[in-house]
This record gives structure tokens, sequence and C-alpha cells, in this order.
DNA sequence: CATGAATGAGGCTTCATTCAT
DNA sequence: GATGAATGAAGCCTCATTCAT
């Protein structure tokens, strides 16, 4: 990825394309639009990426790299008995997407794109550091707790994070599909079954 | 009479379709590699679909309802203790999507679709109304064991239905990104936690 | 011409031919459209005629071929003094036209056939053959006239004719192209002129 | 900037149309012949015209814009006794035409359209007032030498002037049909008639 | 560096024609 | 003979990419 001369160029590309991206979908994206959006020349996006699906790409390392890195700060921010960081996690990764919904579009666009572009597999590498970073985060926070004494710990940690991860996707998923959808509460209401199953204390008991 | 029209060819031609859409993406995928997919001449898609895009669509929805029909036979023929009910449900839908999990890169075409295509809101719909089917199969599920006081009455079985298709929904993600992953496995674990949360009683008790 | 079984069946094709490429103009027309308007498959018209363009031509050589004898009846029929026959022919060509009007399009694509057609030989020969036979019939009633001492011989009899089948053909195009144009008054008005220029006697004196 | 955009260029595609259609006509015309014939890219005649059906119109509008302004200098140019000017305006519109003969095959795709296309309208629009803009040229030659005294004031000038400007355009078409076909001699006797029948004084005299 | 005019590979789709029934 | 399902050649047009300015 040679970047060029003027980074603020090229990061305002990238924010276009995200844009465009998001809206249109990969495929009916037209190199045009994304020009315009970024008030350049479409040559210039040319002196910044390779091509189109270079481009795209890009735009997916990009917003992957923020979703982790969002998430790394929420969890070290974490504090409190076992149930009440859980909670905290999952709220904050639903709120988060629930303030910019209108992105999961792309989330589906990098999906099909880890399917079906002909990059797949940089595709998948990165979906799959990111799950088995957030993995990781998930599952030491269980792991803490039952090492602590604070859930038994008959259950398998990493499964746990692995299903919740899933749920929180497909939750912002429905939302995306139904705005009527409350992820929120749903997503609080079946953490407390999860929860009280991992066998936490309540947390306002 | 001229050549009779053969029953099958629209059933063919669908089929071959799915095979190419899965294995190239929507966008990617060429009429001309359907057409000799299913052994017909490029322009006999046309007798029998208006469009690629319609023939997609067309894909979606066949698919749509086989794995409807699927899904409730299998909630139709469930027995036993609700926790067993529950397991059987999960490793149904797990199992039979395992076997066919090439085809997961086409759902990802269809959440595509729904995200971008100009068509969209047909896509939405058909998303829609399965989801709903199936937060109905598996919310009826719940209650019923709440009403027979199998488990108490205190969740809201709404919530689990949802966040619990969500999660194998994403399972089976996880697994076709990465086919060490235990989807089978991990769905187990978490059912336990699930219902142990629930409040059921276990299944070999 | 191979001409086959059922001239019935023929002849109805020609009919429907004749008003879809009227209507649609030949490029635009379709065949099925043709077959439709006949009542009768698609195949069915390949027993009668061997291509899309041998249908066309036939058509016009029907229309042609209707056209002339229509002509010929008329002039057979004439009598009176020099200049009533002239306005006779002249208003029973105009009128005639003016009835079907909407055929004229199919004039116009037939003047294009003979312009840009693969076979524009051929529509050019009958074209040929039509004006001939009109300019003998226009030229031969006014060297009659000449010839009987009703206008003086100075006049180039064959030029006259020439001009004046061109000055129907373009006031019937004039009428097709404006329906608030008046064909029928302007040739009355024009022919008076041209009459009085042939030095024939006035109609009404 | 860019490589700078060529003024001529819309010109040469236009030029290059316009041989393409007169040669093959409207249908069978190849966007890639003219785009051979102008020695650009096939995409390059988009980027001036959004579509063949335009690039056809813009050809329509530009030769008869030329032809209206070329009949119009004519007609200001026109100068001693009636019959003189008339038969020099007939005389120059005839052999304007018959110097670019191969130029009536479009005319011809011209009427066509006209009657057929998708935007026949517009075709309609652009020779309706390119004949009342004709009519108007030599209805006024006529009527100003009935208010001179020239000729008696008993005719319509407005029917002579359509008649006339029909009769030219029939004679050139005999002329593309029949090469043989003399479509000036013809048009001067025919002159000589209408003139006298008009009343005027022989040009000779 | 930035630009956008020019390009042409390639796709979807149409439709005249064929031919099995 | 009549039919219409099947076909594939061929065309219009799009759009990612290049490169002269």
């Amino acid at each position: 990825m040679a970047r060029k001369a003027d980074p603020n160029k090229r990061h305002d590309i990238l924010q276009a394309a995200c844009r465009v991206f998001a809206l249109k979908g990969y495929a009916p994206a037209r190199m045009i639009e994304v020009a315009e959006a970024a008030s350049v020349g479409k040559g210039t996006i040319y002196e910044y990426f390779r091509s189109k699906e270079e481009l795209f790409f890009a735009v997916f390392e990009e917003m992957m790299g923020q979703a982790g890195e969002a998430i790394a700060e929420t969890a070290a921010a974490l504090d409190g008995p076992f149930a009440l960081r859980m909670r905290k996690l999952s709220d904050s990764i639903i709120q988060s997407w629930l303030g910019q919904l209108d992105m999961y579009a792309l989330v589906m666009e990098f999906w099909s794109a880890t399917a079906t572009s002909p990059s797949r597999d940089r595709f998948k590498t990165i979906f799959q550091s990111g799950y088995r970073q957030l993995r990781r985060i998930v599952g030491d926070l269980i792991q803490a707790a039952q090492t602590a004494g604070e859930v038994p710990a008959e259950n398998d940690a990493e499964s746990v994070a692995s299903a919740l991860i899933g749920t929180w996707d497909a939750l912002l998923l429905q939302a995306w599909l139904d705005p009527q959808f409350d992820a929120l509460g749903t997503s609080r209401s079946f953490m407390d079954v999860v929860l009280r199953g991992l066998g936490a204390a309540p947390i306002d008991a």
C-alpha cells in the first residue's frame, strides 16, 4: 500500500469510498461517485489506490481496525462485578453500532467480498483475526471471572464467547433489517439469561 | 405442438444459478456461466426469468422457502422435555447448514442484495418474514415450556428466541469463515448455558 | 416465392405484417408481433415466408400492386374534358391515400428499405416500375389532350407527369406530417395553376 | 488538466455518423462503425451522445439546420423578375441536393424515424418547422410578386408553395431512385408550366 | 501531483430463426 | 402443416483504468 504524499487526501478518499460503498454496495458503486464524494478527480483515486478492489479492501481494513480499537478500549475500561462488566461490554458494542446502523450495509458487502472476491483470502484473514481478537477479549473476561471464583468454571469460556459475539452480530443484523427491532433490549434480556446460565450473581442484587 | 416445455427446466436453471451465484457472487456471476451450468442456451434463461436480477431473486425465494419448510418440519417433529427439544432444534439447524456450508456464500450475497440491490425491498420482506417465522417457532417452544411449568416464566421468550436465532446464524458464519471452528460443539455448550439460564432441567438429569 | 397450401393463411399473415410494419417500422417490428396479429404461431410465418426481410418485401409488393391496380382502374374510367380528367385523377389519388394515411408510415419504411436494405435492388426495381407506370398513365393523359388539340403541344408531357406524381406524393407526406394540412384543397389549387399553365380550358367555364 | 477536449470531436463523430447512417440506415448501422469512421473509441461516442438514438437525432438536427440555412441564404440573394427568382430558387435547391444525392438515403431514414422512432415527435417537430420555413420563403416570393403586380393575385400562394416544395422533394427522390432521371430538366420544364399557370412573364421574353 | 477525456473489454439482453413434437 | 421452446449471434452500452496535459 504505497501511501502517497498527501495523507489527508488519502483519508478523504477513504471516507468518501466508505459512504459510497455503504450506500450502493461494492459492485454497483462507481469510481466516479467516489471521486465526486471526495471532491477529487477520478484519476486522483488511482494515485492512492491501485484499483477499485484495493480501495474497497482499504476501507475494510480501516473499518475493522477502528472497530477493533474501539472494543479494545472499551474492554480495557471495564470494571465492577462480572455481570456488570459483561453488560457494559455488550451494551457498548450494541450501542456503538446502532449509532451507525447504515454502516451495516457495508459490513454485508465485506462478508460478500469474503465469500466471492478474487482477493477473498485477504478479507477472510482480517475477519478471522477480528473475530479472534474479540473472542479473546470476551473469553478472557469470562475466564477471569472463573479464576476469580465469580462464576463456576464448568462452562467453556471460549464457546460462550464465540456464541455471544455471534449474538451481538446477529441482533444488529435484525435491527438493520427492521428498524422497529429493539436490539439493545433484546440483548439485555438475553444477557441476563446467559449470565444466569453462567452462574453469575445478578447485577442488581 | 412445439417441443414440449420441460417442466424441470426452470428448476434446473434455478439449481445451476444457485451454484454459480454461490461460487462467484451475484455481480461477478455471468449469465453464460449459469446457462452452461444448466446445459441450456443463454437465451433459454430469459424464457424463464426476466433478468439476472429476477433470476437471483428467484434463487433467493426458493432457498428461503426450502429452509423455512425444513425448519418447520423439524419443529413439528420435536418431542421430549424442553431442554431436549431445544437441543434437537439447535442441532438440526446447525447440522443442516453445516452440510451445505458452501451455500453460506449465497446467504451473504442475499444479505448484500438486501442492502444494495435495486429491489432490496423484496429481499428485505422475505428475510423479515423468514426471521418472523423462525422467531415464532422458537418463541412458541419457550412459551410452551413456560406455560407447562417446565421453566419459570420470568424471561422474555421473544427476546431469547431472537437472540438464539442470531447466534445460530453467526456460529455458522464463523464456521464458514474458519473450517476449524466447531460450530456444533460451540452451539451445544452455549445452549447448555442458555438453558440453565432459562431454568430448564438439564438434559441428562 | 414458394406459396404454400393455404393461400388464406398467407394472406392473413401479409395483412398482419402490413399493420405491424406500419405501426412499428421494419426494424422495430417483431416477428412474434406479426404472428400474434395474424393469430398464428411464430413458426408458421416461416412456412410462408423465408425470412422477415422476405415478408417485408412481400408486403411491399402486395401494396404496390394494389396501388397500381387502383390507379389503373381509376385512369381507365376517366372521361370528360382534359382538365376534368386530370382533376378526377388527382382527387382520386389524394383521397384514396388520405383514407389510409396511417399506411404512409409504411411507405416511408419502403423508401428506407430501398435505400439501405440488403435487398434494396428489389425494392428499387418495384418502385421504379411503379413510378414508370404512373408516369405513363399521367403522361398519356396529357399527350392525348395534346394530340386531341385540347392543350398546346409545347410542354413536355413526360416532365409534367413526373412532377405531378411527385407533387401528389409530397402533399400526402405533408398531410401525414401535419393532420391540419389540407392536401386535397392544396392539390386542387395547384392543379388549377398547372392546368392553366398547360393551356387547358378551365373546368367550370 | 486532463487531455484537453477536442472541440471538433463532437463534430467529427457527427460527420462520421452521417456517413454511416446514410450508407447503412439507422437500424443496421453499428456504433462501432461510427466509432471507426470517426477514428475514436466506441466509448468516446457516448461521451458526446447519450445513445445511438440521440446521435441519430443530432445528425438529423444538424442536417436540417444546414439545409435550412442554405435555402435561407439562397432566398435572400434572389433578384431579377419573379419568374427568374423562382427558377433560381428551384435550380439551387435541386442542384444542391443533386450534388449530395447519396445523402438522400439519410433523408429517408429521417422520415422513417419520424414514422416509427420512439422519439418520433422530436423528428416530426423539426420536419414540420423545416417545411414551414420553406413554405414561408416560397410563399413570400409568390405573394411579393402578386403584391408587386408581377402576377395576378387570384392563386393561393400558400398552396402553390406547398406543392412546389413537395415537387422538388419528389423529383429528387426520383433522381435518387433512378440516376438516369433528369431532375433539373424536369423541374425546369415543370416550373415553366407552373409559372405560366401563375401568369408570370416568361423568363426570356 | 491532479485531472478527466478517451478507451475497449465485456456483460446483459434481444430476437430472428430452427426444429422436435 | 403448425407450433413455440430453445438457441446463440450480435449489439448497445457501461465503466474501470490509463495517460496526455
